[in-house]
DNA sequence: AATGAATGAGTTTTCATTCAT
DNA sequence: GATGAATGAAAACTCATTCAT
């Protein structure tokens, strides 16, 4: 008779679920780390019990490692240009400079790369292994950009375009002091990334005659 | 591993046993994260019982506090070069830039950047602080250091020279590298880093004629 | 001793296995004291796993203060007699007095009048407040009993009516006596207890002619 | 050569050093339980330190019993008034009355009381012993005094008479209240006490005419 | 005698995981 | 699928007692 009354509360499709959990999972992490996460928080973050959560997951490894997968393919790709484009520094600092910068503005970026970088050490570094898969391509795409822009005569070879890893290392300054902490006002990350860009005007534009 | 447990035993001073301790916890934590970290692996690893630790500490938190304190005030401060002395770009890379690789490819030292990463995202921050307190004087110095080069016109103004900070940003990259887990070969490595020091001579150093 | 371990298990409605808490930690409480009690004690006496009680109670604290309140609530109030009733020594000693022998030759009340008195003396006499709220009650009536006895012509004015705290003070004897952990036999507490009564009767019995 | 130096601090006759620490003693027991007293607050209590301690007593046990021993010894005895004397309600209230309500006056006492109570439970009761031994020859030269009033004329033969205990169980109320954490004023217990030999007034004085 | 570092057993509390409902 | 009670294995912290100095 009352079989059905308070069971079928809140039943979700499966899909659903598993992504609210992954949601909560992420913020709860970010803020706590691996170790200090309970499932509990995560569960009621979700909006669930403990035993709810067990339904869609087998442990907590197994949240953690998901919710990090997640999160890495959620991540836009870059865009290459068009093969007709001009390649200029002001293209590479809107393509691929700006984006970075963009991703350690975020707060839940950086509380992601830090759950990473602090997993990394724990068990056999998976997490990391996902971020490798997503700045690998960036820097080959980069690696193109650039040369394209050598050979359209518009930029100029130099330590730069042999490892354009560089380009963007100034905006690790940045992640950095985000990573450890440090509070930046709005204005003192503009002056920087500002230098950062003169920086790569000054290398590498082309001497046009 | 432990080869310290049947060796030195019994009624140490204090101050060794502080000391034996802040460095047993350094690595404890080191590896295994605050919360992870038992109070039993750092006394086991200073070679004493866990009611032994809690005779000099008082508890967990004050045991990391203080080896976070004592670890950042450990690292010897950058030598300023003599005022005789020239200025160039090698000699900055030796001083500056030297050294800040120098403690990345330590692996006590990224270990120890991990642990004050989580911990400016759990308590306040104050880890971060004594972070601050080593690498402003940092910064000031090279500052010092680049004008002077420019007046004795060795260097040369550029981005550069306006924000120092950027001289030493592309060693953060091999800082990710480390923190994210990356394995790197020492030839990758010493690559990098001549590509890092190429680039401060192309922009740094001044057109002599 | 140990006679529920395996009878009733798993699974009980919050409410019972909280009660069933509450007595186990009485009587646990009452034998050791609370610094003495573990909650394992406490646990094993309620046929339930240590992790078992944190499940209801968040600490030995609460465990303890939710039991003393529970007990104290528990007591049955004096009932008080009927507007009509002829008010006699005989009636007061039997509504009011009795009662307070059959608390003192209870060993769990006395336990517990323990426990509350270093409970006062710990933390700031909580416990002791729920003793007040329910002695005075039992004051008040008996004062007003007194005085309708009076009235009625069938007591008489003395100490007793104007202090009727006194009418049940020599039942405190016993009480100390057993606090204080001397046996007595049940003859000599009759024996006593009748002195009591030919006390009150001298005192209180209105001089009829 | 430094060999004494640090050594002689404080070396004080034994005798004295032991009634420093039962005197700490009491006053941390009284405050906090048995269980819940560290022998490093006795030690600091008595200026000295945990291993000082441990040169006088073998064990927390026996600082205790001993303790316990040494406080009530140290009790004045009730001296008895001489034969010649008339024996008056007043005579019995100074002498047998007015040290009960000043020993449950006396915050110490008071304590020393709840411990050995509490204590009672715990072990086999051995400090309550010691409270007997004080107590029996009260009750016992109480009953000779109040004889010796009955033969003079100036006492009257009651309940009061017959059980001698009942003439200062009243003061047990004030007692109870002490115990159990209760706060009263001054005034309310000289009222109190008032009526309590407003009491015996009434029922021992013999009727003259 | 006095000190206080060291020990280790004991206690509270936490939490991932299981499972009856 | 969902719930939350139950479990049990940790882990932080405490403290009587010992003992080198």
């Amino acid at each position: 008779m009352s079989d059905k009354t308070t069971a079928e509360r809140h039943r979700l499709p499966p899909q659903v679920r598993v992504q609210q959990i992954l949601d909560a999972a992420f913020h709860v992490f970010a803020e706590k780390g691996f170790v200090a996460t309970r499932i509990d928080d995560i569960a009621s973050a979700a909006g669930l019990s403990k035993g709810g959560v067990y339904n869609h997951f087998s442990s907590k490894e197994e949240i953690f490692s998901s919710m990090v997968r997640y999160r890495v393919e959620q991540r836009p790709p870059i865009e290459m240009p068009d093969e007709a484009t001009q390649i200029t520094v002001d293209l590479i600092c809107e393509t691929f400079v700006a984006p970075v910068y963009a991703v350690f503005a975020d707060d839940d970026e950086i509380r992601l790369l830090r759950i990473i970088m602090v997993e990394a050490a724990r068990s056999s570094a998976h997490p990391a292994d996902r971020l490798g898969a997503y700045s690998q391509p960036f820097v080959e795409k980069l690696q193109q950009v650039v040369d394209r822009g050598i050979e359209q005569g518009n930029l100029k070879a130099s330590a730069f375009s042999r490892s354009v890893g560089l380009i963007v290392t100034p905006a690790l300054g940045y992640m950095f002091n985000r990573l450890v902490g440090g509070e930046t006002s709005a204005a003192a990350v503009a002056a920087y990334r500002a230098e950062h860009i003169a920086l790569l005007r000054e290398v590498l534009t082309a001497d046009k005659e």
